[in-house]
DNA sequence: CAGTTCACCGATAGTACTATCGTTGAGCTG
DNA sequence: CAGCTCAACGATAGTACTATCGGTGAACTG
């Protein structure tokens, strides 16, 4: 008897989990057309009234789910571009701060996509989903500050945080290109990405150069 | 009696635009979330029933629709891309470039972010649109190349590929960006992209003059 | 060990929508 | 103008799913 001696709450949070995984699995193999409450619970083998033990309805349990996976992978990234930032010189290091979200976002590519689509999408239920792309972009414009690109004046925050949203959205395309199998090779999705930013990188030292020699 | 006189033909095709608008103007209003065949209809002024009698389905429409849309969209970005490569050092014309699509896509907001959204949805269903995601992208990678991006090996055409995706995906998150009310100045994001693509022709450029020293 | 709690269950009312059917009557045709 | 066509209609069967209810028994509590 492998699943005795589980106390009733060591229980009832198994079951969230399973319903949490299960709705997971689904995702990724078939994206959220067959999601339902009651297909959710028959994978996590409990009825479907089950369901609304744990979660308030399909959008609560999203909820949680997307709130674990932006927490991790927020985490992830920021810790990737400090890396990156400790060592400017180190190409290897910057490529890092675009193949770990590239990673990231294939390791669940129907999750991912899903969270696009609902970031796309205005409702009270996918205003948590914003809201956690918008924080991630606004760490994404701290970062972009600490190494050197320019924030002085409101007009060059206003440019730093287009500037994020673009690389977010670059970053993106080429994952999704990846999972529709037009770019098989990472490597070169990240030699582009950093092409890009190298557009705004010369822009930006161009522009500090010009404010430094008016300065002296 | 103004609305006499219509040929059997002519009142069906009526019938047909009104149904198409109908839709459309549901989408700009609310996404495709209170989408119907009753809705569609009601708005029409036909009977729901008499929505079968112009489309097989909610699917049908919104593939017209997007067939609709899409085609003026590549015709337009074509033309303005042509004028542009003739006049290679004119700023404001690379501006419009990107200016162009920018406002097509700011038009009909719920409609072009539903397209994002059917873009990363796959279903037989959604097909069309991705099909025509990649026929304007292919247009775009010809018109790079005629622009002078190198496009000579199998490599070079793979990158110009991913430079092609990246520059819609970021015009893409501008457009996203502005209808959030985020940017307001749609100038400053023109600046952005530009600043983007520069990033891969002072690349292209300098991949050019290395190949060029290397042959002489 | 008697009483309480509560996770889980089957059943079901309710909702919203799709797609089809046979009917009607206004236009077309010869 | 007699017969035909067919766009539009009201009615409705069918589908798929949500969310709630009261009952049950195993785990907790004192």
């Amino acid at each position: 008897m492998p699943e005795m001696a589980v106390s009733r709450r060591e229980a009832k949070d198994l079951t969230r989990r399973r319903l949490l995984s299960a709705a997971l699995s689904i995702i990724d193999a078939e994206g959220d057309a067959g999601l339902s409450t009651g297909r959710v619970a028959r994978e996590a083998g409990v009825a479907q009234a089950t369901f609304y033990v744990h979660f308030r309805n399909m959008d609560d349990l999203l909820r949680t789910l997307g709130e674990e996976a932006g927490r991790q992978l927020d985490t992830a990234l920021r810790e990737v571009r400090r890396t990156s930032r400790a060592a400017p010189d180190d190409p290897e290091k910057l490529r890092a701060t675009f193949r770990v979200p590239l990673e990231r976002m294939l390791a669940h590519p129907e999750l991912f996509r899903l969270f696009q689509r609902m970031r796309l999408t205005r409702s009270s239920a996918t205003a948590p989903v914003a809201e956690h792309a918008a924080r991630n972009r606004s760490h994404l414009v701290d970062d972009l500050a600490a190494a050197g690109f320019p924030h002085g004046t409101a007009r060059a925050r206003r440019r730093l945080e287009m500037i994020a949203d673009g690389l977010i959205a670059l970053t993106e395309s080429m994952a999704v290109g990846h999972l529709e199998g037009r770019y098989t090779d990472l490597d070169e999705t990240v030699d582009v990405l950093v092409a890009f930013l190298h557009g705004h990188r010369t822009a930006a030292r161009r522009a500090a150069d010009h404010t430094g020699a008016a300065a002296s």
